[in-house]
DNA sequence: GAGTTTGAAACT
DNA sequence: CAGTTTCAAACTC
């Protein structure tokens, strides 16, 4: 599980820096090689994952079963908050992992773009680092800016966006740091991506090579440096936040543009997400920035800290491009093997994580023996401790973006595995800006350079199966341990320090539990149920949910998992559809509606307006998995949905066979297609666009359920990167504290499950490979092939034999359209929105951008539709998000109840 | 901050 | 599987 040996080799030599300086020799040379650097951190995770991965491969149960590696177990350990960076990690090396054993040019291809897009909006969300804003000035020269509103629009998907974009984001961000290069960098990669495209072997050396970039570009310790300065002037920055934002949409944009797959796919995911950053990204970016300063001047040096910001973004690339790469998996049939081993191995990796709990320390503290320097063994052992450091930063609230920060985090991590102090305090911010919900966009803005590294890494690693290996890695690194050592534990709830709050929401904008009769061992829990220790933030009664539980914790778990095996997979689900390249705009849109609930909702007087509905606080729309009554879930309506799904399973029926042809001769020729989006303009808009882009199968069937397990071990992670981080500096380390410092390591474990979960979702699939496949293949050509079919199938449809339930529901989608369209038409709120709401970093509503890029991107078509997993962190709550995307939905949703 | 509402989780 | 109870969050005031 250490596997990430050869990121152990680089660590060891030094910390962070020697982790730049190993892998960034080769490199350089040539912006290929960036690209490839970019994603290189994620190969030595891949390693590490892929053996995880096998394992844990088939049974997400069984991951929990059988701690197979000390590390994995290290993971277990919750920690959390720093999801950032660990989920960052795993992600990277899943992708990785996919590179080098299937890659699928495509998907590398489209995951750049993606990634490029994303972290252009990321930047601008941010705001965070003057970097951010360099990169912002750079995307805004690259390309135009007209599509910033739908990125930020989205606030709901945005989480897979990040994820996808983030990738990009981070390379951007590192150009950002050597200033005007980014964009030619961007630029490199996509071309590099197109030309080679489908070839397995770009992917491969793309990984490779791009982990020395990685570590290179990090290096630029002059742009660290040059952020902190702007992070200082935070407040500046939100200002600037804005006008980078309109860049660097532009930016982002243009780079989906040219990448349209990945655009797409990270678009939509970013979306959603940057909508939710926006707005708290803003306060959080501002304390973000204080603690990063103050980490980095400490402890890491001028590289660490620019990558902290990237970190943030990475997060959310790390989620994008899990997005991404399942797509991709999906896509190509081997892609859908590695998308299966991926999975298992994240199965097993949560499932380590579990039954680490205790153990997890030990492996832990082996790995973490390489601790910070260990690049690769880092960036594994830190997506351990990211879910954990990730998941304590932004438990409960952000259950929604935890996923993505999550993912994030991993990637982070894994990318930055060599950061260090300076990586973790980002993570940290990140995962607390993440937590807010979009709003980690402003802190991300560093955060994109690393992400855009291990987004890359991601999502080859999902398609390999090196997610296991960089999993098990993970829990090598120090993070975990230290973060365990100096207790986390107790932390929570004892120490002053942090706990201002109450209340669920952290300062970070992570929420924490208040439970005052389930000890935290029960769902009810939202710590336990995210599989993250309660922290300092908590404010529980009796909790038994902590770090030095874990044989009680793990046991409970065990229980509960016994009634329900999926009862700690991630609740959201995201079926991707593989955007073409030429829609960028529409695969956002398509990402964010992808996600539902496994479970679906229950609502019967909420209308799945507001937070009690899990749809509506996980920010997506209901499905034909949910029972609510009246809903009116401003993400997406049951009854769009089911009508949608309809019309897409009649399609798929009748078409399939030209459509696969199609899509296997001309791939790319998609971009006529939008037909979807613009049919569905008015409010079953919406809907189609989220099944369209989805796929209509049910999500739960279809979309695998991700794990949220895993988030303990990000919780390690934290802890460890808390204590080194403490130890370095005290006040520092207090302030990171409170807010979480999950650091890097939170965001990335979170990210790691989440992309585990993914794997397993996707991983049926691709064992269904060709069922699965099929049905992209099929979803694409719907879209090509009927634009109107959605409209026209929804009509049509309603026999769709899939779905169970809803013929009703399609009729009335017909008529509730137009509240939907209300909210689409409205694209700029959320983009306002996200810098504001303090309180809560709520995600703005998605309906308004994705809509509006359904209308607006008319063109995009979905050449191939997959069910991603996104990790749609189980806890919804994290988010921020929820309430700007809430409000709009829960003004009309009051009005319409009394 | 107290009190109410809500729907999931837990229990029967 | 349904019905009931328990629970903690979301929401209201
Ligand atoms: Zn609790
Ligand atoms: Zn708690
Ligand atoms: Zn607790
Ligand atoms: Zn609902
Ligand atoms: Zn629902
Ligand atoms: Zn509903």
């Amino acid at each position: 599980m250490d596997s990430p040996e050869p990121s152990k080799n680089n660590d060891k030599g030094s910390s962070a820096a020697t982790i730049n300086t190993s892998e960034s020799p080769q490199v350089q040379e040539s912006p290929f090689l960036k690209f490839i650097s970019n994603l290189s951190p994620i190969q030595p995770v891949k390693s590490c994952h892929v053996t995880q991965g096998f394992v844990g491969l088939n049974s997400p149960p069984i991951v929990f079963m059988s701690p197979r590696i000390s590390c994995h177990r290290e993971t277990k350990y919750l920690e959390r908050p720093q999801c950032t960076q660990s989920p960052g990690v795993e992600i990277s090396q899943s992708d990785n992992g996919d590179k080098s054993i299937v890659i699928e040019p495509p998907y590398d291809s489209e995951k750049l773009r993606s990634q490029l897009s994303l972290p252009g909006e990321f930047i601008t969300d941010t705001t965070l680092k003057a970097a951010d804003v360099k990169n912002d000035e750079n995307t805004r020269h690259c390309s135009p800016p007209p599509s910033v509103d739908e990125y930020l629009a989205d606030p709901v998907d945005t989480d897979p966006i990040y994820s996808a974009n983030n990738p990009d984001v981070k390379q951007s961000d590192d150009t950002v740091a050597s200033s005007s290069q980014s964009k030619e960098i961007t630029l490199k990669y996509d071309d590099s991506k197109d030309g080679h495209g489908d070839k397995a072997e770009e992917p491969l050396r793309l990984s490779q090579e791009s982990n020395k970039f990685h570590q290179e570009k990090p290096v630029n310790v002059e742009e660290p440096e040059k952020l902190e300065e702007e992070k200082n002037d935070v407040e500046r920055a939100s200002q600037e936040h804005t006008n980078l934002e309109s860049n660097l949409s532009a930016d982002v944009l243009e780079t989906q543009h040219s990448h349209d797959s990945l655009a797409q796919c990270a678009g939509s995911e970013l979306r959603d997400n940057t909508p939710e950053l926006m707005p708290e990204p803003m306060q959080d970016a501002k304390e973000c920035e204080d603690c990063d300063e103050m980490v980095s001047t400490s402890h890491l040096s001028t590289e660490n800290i620019p990558r902290g910001g990237s970190e943030a973004t990475l997060k959310y690339h790390g989620i994008r491009r899990r997005c991404l790469q399942f797509g991709e998996a999906f896509s190509n049939s081997l892609g859908s093997n590695n998308s299966h081993m991926n999975i298992n191995a994240i199965s097993s990796q949560t499932k380590m994580v579990k039954l680490s709990g205790p153990v997890t320390s030990l492996s832990t503290q082996r790995c973490s023996g390489t601790g910070n320097f260990q690049v690769t063994g880092c960036k594994p052992s830190g997506i351990g401790l990211h879910l954990n450091s990730i998941i304590n930063a932004m438990p409960p609230g952000c259950t929604t973006t935890t996923a993505m920060r999550l993912s994030d985090g991993l990637q982070g991590m894994k990318s930055t595995s060599s950061i260090s102090v300076h990586n973790m305090e980002n993570m940290k911010r990140c995962l607390i800006s993440s937590n807010v919900d979009g709003q980690s966009s402003v802190d991300t803005g560093n955060e994109g350079h690393e992400i855009d590294a291990s987004i890359a890494a991601d999502s080859f690693i999902s398609e390999s199966s090196s997610l296991a290996e960089h999993i098990a890695s993970y829990p090598a690194s120090a993070h975990d341990k230290r973060k365990l050592s100096p207790t986390d534990a107790g932390n929570s709830e004892e120490f002053p320090s942090k706990k201002k709050k109450k209340t669920t929401t952290d300062e970070n904008g992570c929420k924490r539990c208040n439970c005052k009769k389930s000890k935290c061992l029960k769902l009810y829990c939202d710590c336990f149920a995210a599989g993250i220790y309660c922290s300092e933030p908590c404010s529980c009664q009796g909790c038994l949910n902590r770090e030095g539980n874990e044989d009680t914790v793990l046991e409970a778990r065990r229980q509960i998992e016994s009634r329900n095996p999926l009862a700690f997979l991630p609740k959201v689900v995201q079926n991707t559809a593989d955007v073409p390249l030429n829609n960028m705009e529409d695969a956002n849109l398509t990402t964010p509606s992808s996600a539902r609930h496994k479970r679906g909702c229950n609502c019967k007087r909420s209308m799945c307006l507001k937070k009690y509905c899990e749809c509506y606080q996980a920010n997506v729309g209901c499905s034909s998995g949910c029972r609510c009554e009246g809903c009116k879930n401003a993400y997406g309506r049951k009854e769009d949905y089911v009508t949608i799904e309809r019309a897409l399973s009649r399609e798929r029926l009748s078409s399939k066979t030209d459509l696969l042809q199609i899509e296997l001769h001309d791939p790319h020729h998609l971009s006529p297609i939008t037909p979807s989006l613009q049919c569905s303009d008015q409010g079953k808009e919406a809907a189609k666009s989220r099944l369209s882009e989805k796929y209509l199968p049910s999500p739960e069937s279809d979309v695998n359920m991700m794990l949220e397990a895993s988030s303990y071990e990000c919780q390690k992670d934290c802890k460890n990167m808390d204590d080194q981080l403490s130890q370095t500096r005290d006040s520092v380390a207090n302030v990171l504290q409170l807010t979480p410092l999950s650091y890097p390591e939170s965001t990335p474990s979170a990210s790691s499950f989440s992309s585990k979960a993914k794997e397993w979702t996707d991983i049926p699939q691709s064992r269904l490979s060709h069922g699965t496949i099929h049905q992209l293949s099929v979803g694409s050509l719907r879209w090509r092939s009927s634009p109107n079919t959605p409209r026209t199938g929804l009509g049509e449809t309603q026999y769709v034999p899939s779905l169970e339930s809803d013929n009703k529901l399609f009729d009335i989608l017909e008529d509730e359209t137009p509240d939907i369209l209300k909210e689409v038409l409205t694209p700029l709120p959320n983009k306002s929105v996200k810098a504001n709401s303090p309180n809560q970093k709520r995600v703005s509503p998605p309906h308004s951008h994705l809509r509006r890029h359904g209308l607006s991107s008319s063109g995009s078509l979905k050449s191939g539709r997959k069910f991603i997993l996104q990790s749609v962190p189980s806890f919804p709550p994290l988010t921020p998000c929820t309430d700007s995307k809430g409000k709009g939905r829960e003004d009309l949703d009051n009005s319409s109840r009394k």
